[in-house]
DNA sequence: TCCTCGTTTCTTACGCTGTAAGAGTAGCTG
DNA sequence: CAGCTACTCTTACAGCGTAAGAAACGAGGA
Protein backbone atom coordinates (compact mmCIF):
# COMPACT_ATOMS: atom_id res chain seq x y z
CA UNK A 1 0.00 0.00 0.00
CA UNK A 2 1.63 2.95 -1.24
CA UNK A 3 0.25 6.75 -1.25
CA UNK A 4 0.23 6.87 -4.83
CA UNK A 5 -2.83 4.57 -6.55
CA UNK A 6 -1.65 2.01 -7.94
CA UNK A 7 -1.75 2.56 -11.48
CA UNK A 8 -5.42 2.79 -13.16
CA UNK A 9 -5.98 1.78 -16.49
CA UNK A 10 -6.37 5.84 -17.83
CA UNK A 11 -8.67 4.64 -20.95
CA UNK A 12 -5.87 6.55 -23.43
CA UNK A 13 -6.60 6.11 -27.19
CA UNK A 14 -4.51 6.96 -29.61
CA UNK A 15 -7.35 9.42 -31.16
CA UNK A 16 -7.57 10.79 -27.68
CA UNK A 17 -4.30 11.39 -27.50
CA UNK A 18 -4.63 13.34 -30.49
CA UNK A 19 -7.43 15.31 -29.53
CA UNK A 20 -5.36 16.30 -26.22
CA UNK A 21 -2.09 17.52 -28.66
CA UNK A 22 -4.78 19.57 -30.63
CA UNK A 23 -5.91 21.24 -27.71
CA UNK A 24 -2.44 21.92 -26.42
CA UNK A 25 -0.76 22.91 -29.86
CA UNK A 26 -3.79 25.58 -30.26
CA UNK A 27 -3.48 26.65 -26.80
CA UNK A 28 0.92 26.97 -26.26
CA UNK A 29 1.89 26.32 -29.89
CA UNK A 30 4.29 23.78 -31.39
CA UNK A 31 7.18 24.52 -29.32
CA UNK A 32 5.67 23.94 -25.97
CA UNK A 33 4.20 20.41 -26.66
CA UNK A 34 6.69 17.74 -25.13
CA UNK A 35 5.87 14.08 -24.71
CA UNK A 36 6.24 15.03 -21.27
CA UNK A 37 3.76 17.72 -20.77
CA UNK A 38 1.39 16.00 -23.36
CA UNK A 39 1.51 13.28 -20.60
CA UNK A 40 0.66 14.96 -17.56
CA UNK A 41 -2.54 16.97 -19.88
CA UNK A 42 -3.56 13.36 -19.90
CA UNK A 43 -2.75 11.92 -16.77
CA UNK A 44 -0.51 9.68 -17.41
CA UNK A 45 3.39 9.31 -17.54
CA UNK A 46 5.07 10.35 -21.40
CA UNK A 47 6.51 6.95 -22.01
CA UNK A 48 3.19 5.19 -21.79
CA UNK A 49 2.18 7.41 -24.73
CA UNK A 50 4.77 5.67 -26.92
CA UNK A 51 2.36 2.91 -27.02
CA UNK A 52 0.03 4.65 -28.93
CA UNK A 53 1.93 6.84 -30.91
CA UNK A 54 5.85 5.58 -32.19
CA UNK A 55 7.15 8.79 -31.84
CA UNK A 56 6.89 12.64 -31.69
CA UNK A 57 7.25 12.99 -35.18
CA UNK A 58 4.45 10.63 -35.94
CA UNK A 59 2.16 12.73 -33.27
CA UNK A 60 2.99 15.77 -35.98
CA UNK A 61 2.10 13.84 -38.66
CA UNK A 62 -1.30 12.49 -36.83
CA UNK A 63 -2.24 16.69 -36.33
CA UNK A 64 -1.53 17.25 -39.23
CA UNK A 65 -3.33 14.74 -41.07
CA UNK A 66 -6.44 15.57 -38.97
CA UNK A 67 -6.75 19.04 -40.37
CA UNK A 68 -6.95 17.72 -43.66
CA UNK A 69 -10.43 15.92 -42.53
CA UNK A 70 -12.91 18.47 -43.29
CA UNK A 71 -12.02 19.21 -46.81
CA UNK A 72 -13.00 15.46 -47.44
CA UNK A 73 -16.92 17.23 -47.19
CA UNK A 74 -16.30 19.72 -50.12
CA UNK A 75 -17.75 17.59 -53.11
CA UNK A 76 -18.88 19.50 -55.92
CA UNK A 77 -22.61 20.34 -56.51
CA UNK A 78 -24.62 19.61 -59.45
CA UNK A 79 -24.12 21.82 -62.69
CA UNK A 80 -21.26 23.71 -60.49
CA UNK A 81 -18.22 24.99 -62.18
CA UNK A 82 -14.79 23.18 -61.33
CA UNK A 83 -13.18 26.85 -60.30
CA UNK A 84 -16.13 27.92 -57.92
CA UNK A 85 -15.97 24.18 -56.59
CA UNK A 86 -12.28 24.43 -56.43
CA UNK A 87 -12.81 28.14 -54.74
CA UNK A 88 -14.96 25.98 -52.19
CA UNK A 89 -12.10 23.71 -51.06
CA UNK A 90 -9.76 26.22 -50.82
CA UNK A 91 -11.46 28.36 -48.66
CA UNK A 92 -12.12 25.22 -46.33
CA UNK A 93 -8.26 24.39 -45.87
CA UNK A 94 -7.65 27.98 -45.37
CA UNK A 95 -10.77 27.92 -42.65
CA UNK A 96 -8.76 24.52 -41.23
CA UNK A 97 -5.65 26.27 -41.37
CA UNK A 98 -6.52 29.13 -39.48
CA UNK A 99 -9.01 27.28 -36.84
CA UNK A 100 -5.41 26.10 -35.77
CA UNK A 101 -2.85 28.00 -35.84
CA UNK A 102 -0.13 26.27 -33.88
CA UNK A 103 -0.36 23.33 -36.52
CA UNK A 104 0.37 25.85 -39.10
CA UNK A 105 4.44 25.21 -39.16
CA UNK A 106 3.51 21.17 -38.60
CA UNK A 107 1.54 21.56 -41.94
CA UNK A 108 4.02 23.21 -44.22
CA UNK A 109 6.88 20.97 -43.45
CA UNK A 110 5.25 17.91 -43.84
CA UNK A 111 4.01 15.75 -46.75
CA UNK A 112 1.10 14.58 -47.27
CA UNK A 113 1.39 10.37 -47.08
CA UNK A 114 -1.39 9.15 -44.53
CA UNK A 115 -4.22 6.97 -46.82
CA UNK A 116 -6.97 9.19 -45.59
CA UNK A 117 -5.11 12.73 -46.95
CA UNK A 118 -4.64 10.92 -50.13
CA UNK A 119 -7.99 9.94 -50.68
CA UNK A 120 -8.75 13.29 -50.70
CA UNK A 121 -6.16 13.94 -53.53
CA UNK A 122 -7.66 11.27 -55.43
CA UNK A 123 -11.19 12.52 -55.21
CA UNK A 124 -10.19 16.13 -56.24
CA UNK A 125 -8.32 14.93 -59.00
CA UNK A 126 -11.34 12.90 -59.99
CA UNK A 127 -13.82 16.30 -60.60
CA UNK A 128 -10.99 18.07 -61.97
CA UNK A 129 -10.78 15.35 -64.41
CA UNK A 130 -14.00 15.00 -64.80
CA UNK A 131 -14.46 18.96 -65.62
CA UNK A 132 -11.73 17.84 -69.09
CA UNK A 133 -8.48 17.98 -67.31
CA UNK A 134 -5.78 15.54 -68.16
CA UNK A 135 -4.72 14.16 -65.03
CA UNK A 136 -1.22 15.85 -65.08
CA UNK A 137 -2.68 19.07 -65.46
CA UNK A 138 -5.60 18.28 -62.79
CA UNK A 139 -2.72 17.57 -60.28
CA UNK A 140 -0.79 20.79 -61.66
CA UNK A 141 -4.19 22.93 -60.56
CA UNK A 142 -4.59 21.22 -57.49
CA UNK A 143 -1.37 21.46 -56.32
CA UNK A 144 -1.22 25.27 -57.60
CA UNK A 145 -4.44 26.19 -55.86
CA UNK A 146 -3.26 23.80 -52.30
CA UNK A 147 0.19 25.33 -51.86
CA UNK A 148 -1.19 29.05 -52.48
CA UNK A 149 -3.46 28.35 -49.99
CA UNK A 150 -0.78 27.02 -47.34
CA UNK A 151 1.98 29.74 -48.63
CA UNK A 152 -0.89 32.32 -47.81
CA UNK A 153 -2.55 31.41 -44.99
CA UNK A 154 1.07 30.36 -43.39
CA UNK A 155 1.89 34.01 -44.25
CA UNK A 156 -0.85 35.39 -42.65
CA UNK A 157 -1.07 33.21 -39.23
CA UNK A 158 2.04 31.19 -38.97
CA UNK A 159 3.78 31.99 -36.41
CA UNK A 160 6.77 30.47 -35.16
CA UNK A 161 6.63 29.40 -31.37
CA UNK A 162 3.70 30.87 -29.79
CA UNK A 163 4.02 34.48 -30.27
CA UNK A 164 1.06 36.06 -31.76
CA UNK A 165 1.29 38.54 -33.49
CA UNK A 166 0.05 40.25 -36.73
CA UNK A 167 1.67 41.83 -39.11
CA UNK A 168 0.76 44.71 -38.06
CA UNK A 169 1.53 44.65 -34.72
CA UNK A 170 4.73 43.60 -35.01
CA UNK A 171 5.49 46.00 -37.36
CA UNK A 172 3.59 49.53 -37.28
CA UNK A 173 5.85 50.43 -34.08
CA UNK A 174 8.88 50.59 -36.41
CA UNK A 175 8.49 52.01 -39.43
CA UNK A 176 8.09 55.31 -40.23
CA UNK A 177 10.06 57.68 -42.92
CA UNK A 178 12.27 54.54 -43.79
CA UNK A 179 9.67 52.54 -45.32
CA UNK A 180 6.42 55.14 -46.54
CA UNK A 181 4.78 53.22 -49.02
CA UNK A 182 4.74 49.79 -46.59
CA UNK A 183 3.79 51.84 -43.51
CA UNK A 184 0.78 53.00 -45.36
CA UNK A 185 -0.26 50.07 -47.05
CA UNK A 186 0.42 48.44 -43.66
CA UNK A 187 -1.76 51.61 -41.71
CA UNK A 188 -4.83 51.55 -44.14
CA UNK A 189 -5.29 48.41 -43.03
CA UNK A 190 -5.87 45.54 -45.89
CA UNK A 191 -7.48 42.94 -43.81
CA UNK A 192 -6.32 39.70 -44.13
CA UNK A 193 -9.50 38.24 -45.56
CA UNK A 194 -9.74 40.39 -48.42
CA UNK A 195 -6.10 39.76 -48.95
CA UNK A 196 -7.19 36.67 -49.75
CA UNK A 197 -10.18 36.58 -51.28
CA UNK A 198 -8.54 38.99 -53.98
CA UNK A 199 -5.39 36.47 -54.43
CA UNK A 200 -7.64 33.38 -54.58
CA UNK A 201 -9.84 35.38 -57.30
CA UNK A 202 -6.95 35.77 -59.31
CA UNK A 203 -5.55 32.83 -59.23
CA UNK A 204 -8.77 30.84 -60.44
CA UNK A 205 -9.30 33.40 -62.94
CA UNK A 206 -5.80 32.36 -64.44
CA UNK A 207 -6.43 28.96 -63.82
CA UNK A 208 -9.82 29.18 -66.03
CA UNK A 209 -7.93 31.06 -68.49
CA UNK A 210 -5.17 28.70 -68.94
CA UNK A 211 -7.67 25.95 -69.09
CA UNK A 212 -9.42 27.56 -71.80
CA UNK A 213 -6.63 29.30 -74.08
CA UNK A 214 -4.44 25.94 -74.14
CA UNK B 1 51.22 25.79 -19.66
CA UNK B 2 48.62 23.00 -20.65
CA UNK B 3 48.62 20.58 -23.52
CA UNK B 4 45.77 22.29 -24.87
CA UNK B 5 46.87 25.69 -26.81
CA UNK B 6 46.11 28.71 -25.19
CA UNK B 7 42.35 29.67 -26.47
CA UNK B 8 43.78 31.51 -29.43
CA UNK B 9 41.50 34.35 -31.60
CA UNK B 10 39.26 32.42 -33.24
CA UNK B 11 38.80 35.47 -35.98
CA UNK B 12 34.89 34.84 -35.69
CA UNK B 13 32.04 37.41 -37.28
CA UNK B 14 28.47 37.09 -37.08
CA UNK B 15 28.68 36.92 -40.58
CA UNK B 16 31.06 34.17 -40.35
CA UNK B 17 29.20 32.35 -38.21
CA UNK B 18 26.24 32.40 -40.74
CA UNK B 19 27.84 31.26 -43.43
CA UNK B 20 29.17 28.28 -41.82
CA UNK B 21 25.74 27.62 -40.13
CA UNK B 22 23.98 27.98 -44.00
CA UNK B 23 26.72 25.26 -45.32
CA UNK B 24 25.65 23.24 -42.36
CA UNK B 25 22.26 23.56 -42.83
CA UNK B 26 22.79 23.08 -46.45
CA UNK B 27 24.52 19.98 -45.94
CA UNK B 28 22.43 18.33 -42.86
CA UNK B 29 19.48 19.95 -42.50
CA UNK B 30 18.01 22.48 -39.79
CA UNK B 31 16.96 19.68 -37.37
CA UNK B 32 20.54 18.61 -37.29
CA UNK B 33 22.06 22.13 -36.36
CA UNK B 34 22.87 22.07 -32.51
CA UNK B 35 24.80 25.50 -31.18
CA UNK B 36 27.68 22.72 -30.17
CA UNK B 37 27.84 21.39 -33.70
CA UNK B 38 28.03 25.07 -35.53
CA UNK B 39 30.60 25.58 -32.83
CA UNK B 40 32.40 22.68 -33.77
CA UNK B 41 32.58 23.44 -37.10
CA UNK B 42 33.93 26.89 -36.07
CA UNK B 43 36.53 25.38 -34.15
CA UNK B 44 35.37 27.07 -30.86
CA UNK B 45 32.98 26.27 -27.90
CA UNK B 46 29.42 26.73 -28.33
CA UNK B 47 29.21 29.67 -25.90
CA UNK B 48 31.77 31.21 -27.40
CA UNK B 49 28.76 32.02 -30.54
CA UNK B 50 26.70 33.77 -27.92
CA UNK B 51 28.78 36.59 -28.07
CA UNK B 52 27.92 37.77 -31.78
CA UNK B 53 24.26 35.78 -31.94
CA UNK B 54 21.81 36.37 -29.01
CA UNK B 55 20.32 33.27 -29.40
CA UNK B 56 19.44 30.14 -31.66
CA UNK B 57 16.74 31.98 -32.66
CA UNK B 58 18.33 34.95 -33.67
CA UNK B 59 20.28 32.61 -35.69
CA UNK B 60 17.87 31.55 -37.80
CA UNK B 61 16.21 34.82 -38.80
CA UNK B 62 20.03 35.65 -39.59
CA UNK B 63 19.64 32.51 -41.99
CA UNK B 64 16.47 33.75 -43.65
CA UNK B 65 17.64 37.17 -43.82
CA UNK B 66 20.23 35.95 -45.99
CA UNK B 67 18.12 34.38 -48.15
CA UNK B 68 16.48 37.68 -49.68
CA UNK B 69 19.66 39.45 -50.48
CA UNK B 70 19.48 38.69 -53.99
CA UNK B 71 15.86 39.86 -54.45
CA UNK B 72 17.65 43.33 -53.91
CA UNK B 73 19.27 43.03 -57.64
CA UNK B 74 16.27 42.26 -59.78
CA UNK B 75 14.82 46.19 -60.57
CA UNK B 76 12.66 46.83 -63.52
CA UNK B 77 14.29 47.80 -66.76
CA UNK B 78 12.92 50.46 -69.03
CA UNK B 79 10.08 49.93 -70.14
CA UNK B 80 9.34 46.41 -68.95
CA UNK B 81 5.92 45.70 -67.84
CA UNK B 82 5.18 45.31 -64.20
CA UNK B 83 4.13 41.47 -64.40
CA UNK B 84 7.23 40.73 -65.98
CA UNK B 85 9.26 42.10 -63.17
CA UNK B 86 7.39 40.65 -60.93
CA UNK B 87 7.91 37.39 -62.64
CA UNK B 88 11.32 37.69 -62.45
CA UNK B 89 11.11 38.67 -58.82
CA UNK B 90 9.45 35.51 -57.93
CA UNK B 91 11.71 33.26 -59.83
CA UNK B 92 14.59 34.59 -58.23
CA UNK B 93 12.88 34.30 -54.44
CA UNK B 94 12.23 30.59 -55.83
CA UNK B 95 15.61 30.16 -56.78
CA UNK B 96 17.35 31.16 -53.72
CA UNK B 97 14.79 29.55 -51.63
CA UNK B 98 15.42 26.11 -53.91
CA UNK B 99 19.73 26.87 -53.38
CA UNK B 100 19.04 26.26 -49.71
CA UNK B 101 16.20 24.42 -49.48
CA UNK B 102 17.11 23.17 -45.78
CA UNK B 103 15.99 26.86 -44.59
CA UNK B 104 12.93 26.67 -46.30
CA UNK B 105 10.75 25.30 -43.09
CA UNK B 106 12.32 28.69 -41.13
CA UNK B 107 11.87 30.78 -43.81
CA UNK B 108 8.31 30.26 -43.72
CA UNK B 109 7.52 30.07 -40.13
CA UNK B 110 9.73 33.59 -39.70
CA UNK B 111 7.92 37.06 -39.90
CA UNK B 112 10.25 39.27 -42.36
CA UNK B 113 11.70 42.24 -40.00
CA UNK B 114 14.89 42.83 -40.83
CA UNK B 115 16.04 46.27 -42.21
CA UNK B 116 17.20 44.96 -45.56
CA UNK B 117 14.18 42.62 -45.71
CA UNK B 118 11.71 45.22 -45.47
CA UNK B 119 13.92 47.45 -47.50
CA UNK B 120 13.52 45.04 -50.72
CA UNK B 121 9.49 45.17 -49.87
CA UNK B 122 9.83 49.06 -49.74
CA UNK B 123 11.14 49.04 -52.90
CA UNK B 124 8.94 46.48 -54.72
CA UNK B 125 6.07 48.65 -53.25
CA UNK B 126 7.75 51.52 -55.05
CA UNK B 127 7.65 49.83 -58.27
CA UNK B 128 4.16 48.75 -58.28
CA UNK B 129 2.84 52.39 -57.02
CA UNK B 130 4.72 53.50 -60.22
CA UNK B 131 3.15 51.21 -62.32
CA UNK B 132 -0.46 52.65 -61.03
CA UNK B 133 -1.35 50.56 -58.12
CA UNK B 134 -2.22 52.06 -54.68
CA UNK B 135 -0.40 51.23 -52.09
CA UNK B 136 -2.37 48.52 -50.53
CA UNK B 137 -3.35 47.13 -53.55
CA UNK B 138 0.42 47.32 -54.11
CA UNK B 139 1.47 45.32 -50.87
CA UNK B 140 -1.88 42.75 -51.55
CA UNK B 141 -0.04 42.09 -55.29
CA UNK B 142 3.55 41.75 -53.74
CA UNK B 143 2.28 39.23 -50.71
CA UNK B 144 0.35 37.22 -52.69
CA UNK B 145 2.74 36.44 -55.41
CA UNK B 146 5.59 35.76 -52.51
CA UNK B 147 3.15 33.99 -50.30
CA UNK B 148 2.57 31.67 -53.71
CA UNK B 149 6.17 31.24 -54.50
CA UNK B 150 6.93 30.21 -50.84
CA UNK B 151 3.88 27.43 -51.26
CA UNK B 152 4.62 26.57 -53.89
CA UNK B 153 8.14 25.91 -53.23
CA UNK B 154 7.57 24.69 -49.80
CA UNK B 155 5.61 21.77 -51.13
CA UNK B 156 7.98 20.81 -53.70
CA UNK B 157 11.57 21.01 -51.44
CA UNK B 158 10.69 21.87 -48.21
CA UNK B 159 10.79 18.67 -46.20
CA UNK B 160 11.48 18.43 -42.68
CA UNK B 161 14.33 17.29 -41.58
CA UNK B 162 17.37 15.94 -43.54
CA UNK B 163 14.87 13.34 -45.69
CA UNK B 164 15.15 14.83 -49.32
CA UNK B 165 12.29 12.68 -50.99
CA UNK B 166 10.40 13.90 -53.77
CA UNK B 167 6.99 13.18 -54.39
CA UNK B 168 7.62 10.86 -56.69
CA UNK B 169 9.95 8.84 -54.50
CA UNK B 170 8.02 8.80 -51.23
CA UNK B 171 4.56 7.88 -53.23
CA UNK B 172 5.54 6.18 -56.54
CA UNK B 173 5.64 2.80 -54.47
CA UNK B 174 2.52 2.87 -52.86
CA UNK B 175 -0.13 3.93 -55.17
CA UNK B 176 -1.69 1.07 -57.08
CA UNK B 177 -5.51 0.56 -57.52
CA UNK B 178 -6.45 2.84 -54.74
CA UNK B 179 -5.62 6.00 -56.09
CA UNK B 180 -5.49 6.02 -59.97
CA UNK B 181 -5.99 9.40 -61.07
CA UNK B 182 -3.00 10.57 -58.75
CA UNK B 183 -0.39 7.55 -59.35
CA UNK B 184 -1.40 8.58 -62.89
CA UNK B 185 -0.42 12.00 -62.48
CA UNK B 186 2.56 11.14 -60.98
CA UNK B 187 3.78 8.37 -63.49
CA UNK B 188 3.23 10.78 -66.20
CA UNK B 189 6.28 13.07 -64.49
CA UNK B 190 5.02 16.51 -64.54
CA UNK B 191 8.17 18.30 -63.71
CA UNK B 192 8.07 20.33 -60.77
CA UNK B 193 9.66 23.73 -62.63
CA UNK B 194 7.35 23.14 -65.32
CA UNK B 195 4.54 23.30 -62.55
CA UNK B 196 5.92 26.08 -61.20
CA UNK B 197 5.98 27.87 -64.21
CA UNK B 198 2.36 26.86 -64.88
CA UNK B 199 1.39 28.56 -61.63
CA UNK B 200 3.18 31.73 -61.84
CA UNK B 201 2.14 32.25 -65.19
CA UNK B 202 -1.39 31.62 -64.08
CA UNK B 203 -1.55 33.69 -60.96
CA UNK B 204 0.06 36.82 -62.62
CA UNK B 205 -2.32 36.44 -65.62
CA UNK B 206 -5.26 36.84 -62.74
CA UNK B 207 -3.36 39.61 -61.21
CA UNK B 208 -3.08 41.34 -64.82
CA UNK B 209 -6.88 40.75 -65.19
CA UNK B 210 -7.74 42.28 -62.25
CA UNK B 211 -5.77 45.02 -62.03
CA UNK B 212 -6.93 46.03 -65.86
CA UNK B 213 -10.46 45.50 -64.59
CA UNK B 214 -10.39 47.06 -61.41
C1' DT C 1 -10.66 -19.99 -6.90
C1' DC C 2 -5.99 -19.31 -8.48
C1' DC C 3 -2.67 -18.88 -12.14
C1' DT C 4 -1.02 -17.27 -16.15
C1' DC C 5 -0.50 -14.09 -19.85
C1' DG C 6 -0.72 -10.24 -22.81
C1' DT C 7 -1.66 -5.23 -22.40
C1' DT C 8 -0.90 -1.20 -20.41
C1' DT C 9 1.61 1.80 -17.34
C1' DC C 10 5.53 3.41 -14.86
C1' DT C 11 10.61 3.92 -13.49
C1' DT C 12 15.04 4.64 -14.60
C1' DA C 13 18.55 6.07 -17.54
C1' DC C 14 21.29 8.06 -21.49
C1' DG C 15 22.82 11.39 -24.46
C1' DC C 16 21.45 15.41 -26.30
C1' DT C 17 19.69 20.29 -26.32
C1' DG C 18 19.76 25.85 -25.42
C1' DT C 19 21.83 28.88 -22.60
C1' DA C 20 22.75 31.43 -17.73
C1' DA C 21 26.79 32.52 -14.87
C1' DG C 22 31.24 33.42 -14.24
C1' DA C 23 36.26 32.56 -14.65
C1' DG C 24 40.33 33.32 -17.31
C1' DT C 25 43.30 34.70 -21.10
C1' DA C 26 44.83 37.65 -25.33
C1' DG C 27 46.05 41.56 -27.00
C1' DC C 28 45.38 46.52 -27.22
C1' DT C 29 45.74 51.04 -24.83
C1' DG C 30 47.91 53.84 -21.62
C1' DC D 1 54.85 47.67 -17.35
C1' DA D 2 49.57 47.99 -15.66
C1' DG D 3 44.93 47.96 -16.79
C1' DC D 4 41.07 47.29 -19.63
C1' DT D 5 38.15 45.31 -22.96
C1' DA D 6 36.98 41.75 -25.98
C1' DC D 7 36.88 37.34 -26.46
C1' DT D 8 36.85 32.38 -25.22
C1' DC D 9 36.22 28.73 -22.18
C1' DT D 10 34.30 25.82 -18.20
C1' DT D 11 30.73 24.49 -15.51
C1' DA D 12 26.09 23.80 -14.64
C1' DC D 13 21.01 23.33 -15.02
C1' DA D 14 16.63 22.16 -16.56
C1' DG D 15 14.51 20.14 -20.13
C1' DC D 16 14.10 17.14 -24.23
C1' DG D 17 13.03 12.36 -27.05
C1' DT D 18 13.11 7.82 -26.18
C1' DA D 19 15.47 2.87 -25.21
C1' DA D 20 15.09 -0.84 -21.79
C1' DG D 21 12.85 -3.23 -18.63
C1' DA D 22 10.15 -3.78 -14.31
C1' DA D 23 5.56 -3.90 -12.34
C1' DA D 24 0.71 -3.89 -12.04
C1' DC D 25 -3.57 -4.45 -14.31
C1' DG D 26 -7.77 -7.09 -16.52
C1' DA D 27 -9.15 -11.21 -18.68
C1' DG D 28 -9.07 -16.15 -19.83
C1' DG D 29 -8.36 -20.95 -18.76
C1' DA D 30 -7.57 -24.73 -15.15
Amino acid sequence: MSDRRARPRAGLTRERIVDVALEFVDEHGVAALSMRKLGAALDVEAMTLYHYVPSKDALFEALVDRLTVPMGGVRPEPGERWERWLGRLARAYRAELLAHPGVLPLAATRPVTSRVALGHVEAALRVLVDAGFGPVRALDVLNTVMTFVLGHTLAEAGRTPGAEMSDVDSLGELDATEFPLLARALAEGARHGERFEFALTALLAGLVADAVGG
